[in-house]
RNA sequence: GCCGAGAUGGCGGAACUGGUAUACGCGCUGGUCUCAAAAACCAGUGAUCGCAAGAUCGUGAGGGUUCGAUUCCCUCUCUCGGCACCA
């Protein structure tokens, strides 16, 4: 690069400057106009952007600054997901406040973001600790409220003894917090809910909607929501008069249910076994597995562990007495939390069968052999079969056997077809400060009381202390505590949890489009405008976090009537992780590179080059000072160009010769596949190889390019071309050059030029010849030659020829203007 | 176990709908410039054989379809990610 890295600064300073004086980047809504809202996930302000924020953000920028050069009406915010734990670490830390820690948080991440020159609408920024922001937190809580999708439970929940709160499902990883990986415990706790089992089924149907998602988001999703058809089956247990129901996906096995297992928490248990022989033997073993870790199970293959409770179930479509097991490999949380076991077809019925004796009948006959024993099974069968022992079903498939079961025992009343979710309900409470007041009332005369919505916002009151240990610090703040019952004016205490931080995020995007609207959530017109994301783009690690909890929050939304869409993120992009060495940059792992330390050596055109370069957006970036070097060589070269190639034409340019039309064709050729590249599936780095090759090719001509025959202001119109182009990457250069071209700013709202398809048309083909599919030489032919004529040229030549002698050719096949294979006899 | 994504030179990665495998960049080698170095620029760079022309091999492994396969089909191996005693 000819400018010296001060140079670099100044340049960089100066544009940014221009966007933000003439608010370049700025929108309101325009009927008139197509939109196009880019919107990338708001970051945490933890005080320092990081790589990862510069990828994702990078990506983003390109395709906004992309979409407003092809005239679209381009929305492209930007704002700071503020509430949240690590603020209020950094404050018992530093003995500090939250709010500043965190404000003074936003200034810095601001400041880096213009550094990088994204083009965002800063007139939208917003900071979800705002109570002009977290006021519509608690309006939406209480409309969930309103309608029974809020409540309140006491249940068993993970708690992370680190953290000192409790946690969503969604936020334990493999039985770890998700924020600083501490195992997760159990407690029982009373603790708000937020009901988005509601819409299971709408969050699974509308997947299929998604067709601009990643596959894996939407296989996650799929997998996390956890829908199984089935039958739950009614066994009536003689004893207590009870009824137990078990749940199960294969009813074309009941036949052979030789014994039933519920987990060592179900609720039957204590009514079956009291008085006795085998109560204080049962009371035992329970003991002993609860005081397992959860963890446990995930070791592998461990011993299934049982005892038998003394008690008989009956098996309603045979009226056979079977025995009731209690053992550890059943689940209370899934299900009815009772199975009925089926050991010739269900592995781990098999194995627990084998291991206590047990007995086992086949009821699905294995095609592959079926002469086989019980006794000699060695695995139980789970593939498809003919049923056997079936009662009246014997002789169907079971594929068929396992509908018509299932009807059966519904109409005989034995039993009902009904759906399983893995989903479980959210659990928002957190017993932190830094978050949004819950705007509930506990009053002793009327109970749990809403707060008015003309009451809010609740605000979160300032300069707690906070030790980040005994429950939520709000606890300790009379004056918020202490308040009347907006019903009866008695005495009455506030909801001292605060919301999960996930909550804050999962409608921002709707905020965005009309960010400081103080009588509404957001304006309906401007969200109708604007909404839905067109694209969205972050990371991997919220495929089912926060992109599960913005899709509830929308379908709500729609029931409220806020919107008239049930998805509100038509395409996703999820980019890939920032590696150095092999291993993924993190502060924990201390090899992470700070991005203003490079864009103090190199600026941030380069760095952004570089990270759009070096990989496809969707894949794992591996970091290399070495190609940040080239991505400034690269942006030199073009500086050149400008510098010493785009001149004033010595003449008007007449008709096009060959190598004018040849400098036409690769311009054109530029336009076609950077559009192209950028448009389908985002490939921004194969984009930058073809400026590259633009790049390759103007240098080509000498600085007198008339002398060359080609036509200067041809030359002119390519560099133009390339600074256009290059202009969403690189926009600080791109707008330096475009003015030293003469042309007046800004070259972002520069229109994106279309493709002359006319140019790319040429006179000549190459075509390649192969000989029985073998390449063995290449022509040069004139343009859709006919096949006799191509045929004549082929034979003509010496070095095809002499590979054809004394072989008689039994086909000639020929793709357009590309290739021609021979294919001899033998 | 189930689901999803993937495997191409020394490295990051290209190859549209089956048609010249390795574009573009990094690195490396040689050269120009220089007292020298850096920077910049020029040339070369998949492997093997060959002075060369060229030939043969080559996209995780093995089969198949085809005039022709990185691309389509079958079987398998490995890597990454998610879920998981889920009934």
């Amino acid at each position: 690069m000819p400018y010296t890295t001060d140079e670099i600064e100044r340049i960089e300073a100066k544009w940014q400057a221009y966007w933000h004086k003439h608010k370049t980047f700025h929108v309101q809504v325009d009927p008139t106009q197509n939109k196009y809202y880019v919107l990338e996930m708001f970051p945490y302000p933890s005080g320092k952007i990081h790589m990862g924020h510069v990828r994702n953000y990078t990506i983003a920028d390109v395709i906004a600054r992309f979409k407003l050069m092809q005239g679209f009406h381009v929305l492209h915010p930007i704002g700071f997901d503020a509430f949240g734990q690590p603020a209020e670490n950094a404050a018992i830390k530093n003995k500090t406040d939250p709010a500043a820690w965190t404000y003074q948080c936003i200034d810095q991440m601001r400041a880096e973001l213009k550094r990088m020159g994204f083009s965002y609408d800063w007139d939208r920024e917003l900071a979800t600790c705002d109570k002009d922001y977290y006021r519509w937190n608690q309006w939406i809580f209480l409309k969930m409220f309103e309608r029974g999708l809020a409540y309140r439970k006491t249940s068993s929940v993970n708690w992370c003894p680190s953290c000192q709160t409790t946690l969503a499902n969604e936020e334990v990883i493999q039985e770890t917090c998700w924020r600083c990986q501490t195992p997760v415990a159990q407690k029982e706790l009373e603790q708000w809910y937020l009901k988005i089992t509601h819409y299971s089924e709408a969050l699974l149907d509308d997947l299929k909607q998604l067709e601009n998602w990643p596959a894996r988001v939407i296989a996650m999703q799929e997998n996390w929501i956890g829908k199984s058809y089935g039958v739950e089956i009614h066994f009536p247990v003689p004893k207590t008069k009870d009824i137990l129901k078990v749940f199960t996906t294969r009813p074309d096995t009941i036949f052979g249910a030789t014994y039933v297992v519920l987990a060592p928490d179900h609720p039957l248990v204590d009514q079956l076994i009291f008085g006795t022989p085998t109560e204080k033997s049962v009371r035992e073993f329970i003991k002993k597995i609860s005081t397992r870790p959860k963890s446990a199970r995930l070791a592998g293959d461990f011993k299934k562990e049982g005892i038998f409770t003394g008690e008989f179930a009956l098996n309603p479509v045979n009226q056979e007495s079977i025995p009731i097991w209690i053992a550890d490999y059943v689940l209370m949380e899934y299900g009815t939390g009772a199975i009925m076991a089926v050991p010739t077809h269900d592995e781990r019925d098999f194995l627990f069968a084998r291991e206590h004796q047990l007995p086992m009948r086949m009821v699905i006959q294995d095609p592959q052999n079926p002469k086989i024993k019980v006794e000699d099974l060695g695995a139980a069968y789970e593939g498809e079969g003919i049923q056997i022992n079936s009662g009246a079903f014997t002789g169907l498939p079971n594929t068929e056997g396992k509908r018509k079961i299932a009807e059966w025992m519904e109409k005989e009343g034995m039993g009902r077809v009904t759906t399983h979710w893995r989903l479980r309900d959210w659990l928002i409470s957190r017993q932190r400060y830094w978050g949004t007041p819950i705007p509930i009332i506990y009053c002793p005369a009327c109970g749990t009381v809403p707060v008015p919505l003309d009451r809010l916002p609740v605000e979160l009151p300032a300069h707690v202390t906070i030790i980040g240990e005994g429950g939520s610090p709000l606890n300790h703040v009379a004056a918020f505590v202490n308040t009347h019952c907006p019903k009866c004016g008695g005495p009455a205490r506030r909801e001292t949890d605060t919301m999960a931080t996930f909550f804050d995020s999962s409608w921002y995007f709707l905020r965005f489009c009309s960010a400081h609207d103080s009588q509404e959530i957001f304006d309906r017109q401007e969200g109708a405008y604007w909404m839905t994301v067109d694209q969205y783009i972050g990371g991997i690690e919220h495929a089912i976090l926060h992109l599960l909890y913005s899709r509830f929050f929308t379908k709500f939304f729609q029931d409220l009537g806020l919107v008239n869409f049930s998805e509100p993120f038509n395409r996703l992009l999820t980019q890939g992780m920032v590696l150095k060495d092999g291993e993924v940059m993190s502060k924990s792992r201390g090899n992470t590179v700070d991005p203003d330390s490079v864009i103090e050596k190199f600026g941030a055109d380069t760095l952004r080059l570089f990270i759009l370069f070096a990989a496809p957006p969707q894949d794992q970036l591996e970091w290399n000072e070495a190609a940040m070097e080239g991505a400034w060589r690269f942006l030199g070269r073009v500086h050149n160009l400008v510098e010493k190639k785009y001149r004033t034409p010595a003449k008007e340019h007449g008709p096009l010769l060959a190598p004018d039309q040849e400098l036409e064709r690769e311009r054109n050729l530029a336009i076609k596949e950077v559009t192209e590249d950028i448009t389908r599936n985002y490939k921004l780095n194969t984009a930058i190889s073809r400026m590259m090759i633009l790049t390759n090719k103007l240098e080509k001509y000498s600085s007198s390019s008339e002398a060359e025959g080609v036509h200067q202001s041809l030359v002119n119109a390519a560099i133009r071309t390339l600074v256009i182009l290059l202009a969403p990457f690189v926009p600080h250069l791109c707008e330096e050059l475009w003015e030293k071209m003469g042309e007046p700013p800004s070259i972002s709202k520069t229109p994106w030029p279309t493709v002359d398809e006319k140019a790319l048309s040429t006179e000549h083909a190459q075509i390649v010849v192969q000989v029985n599919g073998k390449l063995r030489g290449k022509i040069q032919v004139i343009s859709n030659l006919p096949e006799e004529e191509l045929r004549m040229a082929v034979f003509a030549d010496e070095k095809i020829r002499t590979h054809l002698d004394g072989k008689s050719i039994a086909k000639f096949i020929v793709v357009p203007n590309k290739l021609v294979n021979i294919v001899t006899n033998h």
